[in-house]
RNA sequence: GGUCCCAUCGUCUAGCCAGGUCAGGACACCGGCCUCUCAAGUCGGCGGCAGGGGUUCAAAUCCCCUUGGGACCA
């Protein structure tokens, strides 16, 4: 059975890195009918909060990302580690280390110029002796002979220089284990088969497997998945703007493009753009997955998000953006317009928005008067030569009772008749009029959309408008 | 500094492992069509194998070096 599982630590945000690899993840245990299973790597306790932990478990529900196991919190396994810890000791394979600081540092400086690398050198190994008001950390008997060789399922086989490694501490004196021990501890325990985990996490491997072998545990799988970076091609930071998942939901990215986004991100099945998770559950292989680190591109998850947007359900849709408008100050959650009217919205703006945000930036004038005009739409198409026409669509509306598309067809037929003109001499001044932009969905639709009232105010604010401009 | 990892259009990538189809697709960009604007759709265009050596009849593909980027340990 497979079991593997996604261990964020509560520092900060779900970022899209971790996302992504709990996305990698969750795919392989989903495809392979095996265990997901989520660990919280809180033993940092100055910097792990509460609020974090709930935001990560609240970002990976909106991913749609179920663990079967967990969460699972380290804080809460504390003796595990003191006991697994003293096992070691006990069995010659671990020391108490009593070394200061001071002494340290001439060590690292030392071995420095003797080997090239500044590592301790297991002086405590076998005669350290306690010092009076000196805390012990516990270090691990390293074997630093030959070669540490394993078989990553993304990159093939990586070879690492023993050489490389010191007794590296694996109890600090504080009491707290390191990260190091505490991973091989907990993935040995939890009978993690498959340790898939980012590509920074390399140059642990070779300490992480002496560990496995000292306490007598099966060695995993490993597949270390490569980085996102920044634009900038920099590992990604808050620097580059929006990297929580947090971030993106806010902005009206739809849980599933993000999927879709991150997935393809060092993923790819042939020239296919598009998945569902069914899809990808079915077509994701560890295999498959690319080495070398990806540059997120916001613009195509914007098209994605689109795609997405355009195909949704529109009762869902729906409900995200009147959730929106309220979220973003638009509306009061009484004043949102009945179901059926916001329905209508939601079908004409979805076709040109990429996020949920721009369906309400777009959609304002429904919502709010018409504060400005749009400068160069003024120039273009607010000349006093319109006033007339505005006035016989004004005219027109007079003799309507009832907005449908047929009579608005028939208003501008009648308009165009009389001024013996094109509907694009007339369009975008009223447009302009209505929206106070040169850019909206089609003109049957905002008009049925505004609705007869404002409809008339409106022009009547664009005449007076045009007017007081002067010639 | 040492070690490990990586390298195809601006970006995500297919192709590489089992050398031989004008190096394919997507986003972005540019242009045409459609059109009341913008999108969408559609058609077309721009644009890449980091560099250098080998191996071979033939190299994006296999090997070596260089360069560049990333990460880890301090």
């Amino acid at each position: 059975m497979v079991r593997v599982r996604f261990a964020p630590s509560p520092t900060g945000h779900l970022h899209i890195g971790g996302a992504r690899t709990a996305i990698f993840n969750w795919l392989f245990a989903r495809g392979k009918k095996g265990k997901f299973i989520l660990r919280i790597e809180d033993t940092d306790r100055s910097r792990s909060t509460e609020e974090y932990i709930e935001e990560i478990l609240d970002s990976m529900r909106w991913l749609g990302l179920d663990w079967d196991e967990g969460p699972y919190r380290q804080t809460d396994r504390l003796s595990i580690y003191t006991m697994e810890a003293e096992r070691l000791i006990k069995e010659g394979k671990a020391y108490y280390c009593w070394c200061s600081p001071e002494e340290l540092e001439e060590i690292k400086e030392e071995m420095r110029k003797k080997c090239g690398i500044p590592k301790y050198d297991g002086r405590c190994r076998n005669r350290c002796a306690p010092k009076s008001g000196v805390k012990p950390v516990v270090r691990f008997k390293v074997d630093n002979e030959g070669y540490t060789v394993f078989k990553d399922i993304i990159r093939g086989e990586i070879v690492y220089p023993n050489n490389q490694l010191d007794d590296f501490i694996i109890v600090r004196s504080d009491g707290i284990p390191t990260y190091n021990f505490v991973v091989v501890v907990d993935d040995a325990l939890m009978g993690i088969t498959h340790v898939i985990r980012g590509e920074d996490h390399i140059n642990n491997t070779p300490k992480q497997i002496q560990l496995y072998k000292a306490l007598g545990y099966p060695i995993p799988q490993f597949a270390h998945v490569p980085m996102i970076l920044g634009p900038d091609r920099k590992k990604l930071s808050k620097r580059h703007g929006a990297v929580s998942v947090r971030a993106y939901r806010e902005e009206g990215i739809l849980p599933e493009a993000l999927f879709n986004f991150l997935v393809r991100l060092g993923w790819s099945y042939g020239d296919r753009e598009i998945f569902n998770k069914e899809e990808l559950i079915e077509l994701f292989r560890l295999e498959d997955v690319g080495k070398s680190p990806a540059v997120y591109n916001y613009e195509k998850l914007l098209w994605l998000n689109h795609y997405y947007i355009k195909n949704t359900d529109i009762d869902r849709l729906s409900d995200l953006y009147a959730e929106f408008l309220v979220k973003e100050g638009i509306l009061k959650e009484e004043e949102l317009p009945p179901k059926e009217y916001i329905r209508d919205v939601v079908i004409v703006f979805k076709e040109r928005a990429r996020t949920v945000k721009e369906m309400v930036e777009h959609s304002l004038f429904l919502y709010k008067e018409v504060e400005s005009y749009d400068e160069s739409g003024v120039e273009k198409f607010f000349n006093p030569d319109k006033i007339s026409y505005l006035e016989s669509v004004l005219d027109e509306l007079e003799r309507i009772d009832e907005l449908t598309p047929e009579k608005i067809e028939e208003l501008f037929n009648n308009v165009i008749k009389r001024h013996n003109i094109k509907l694009k001499d007339i369009a975008q001044t009223v447009r302009l009029a209505i929206t106070g932009r040169t850019v909206s969905p089609g003109l049957v639709e905002i008009i049925l959309l505004t609705g007869k009232e404002k409809l008339v105010k409106r022009i009547k604010k664009a005449i007076d408008f045009i007017k007081s401009r002067g010639v």
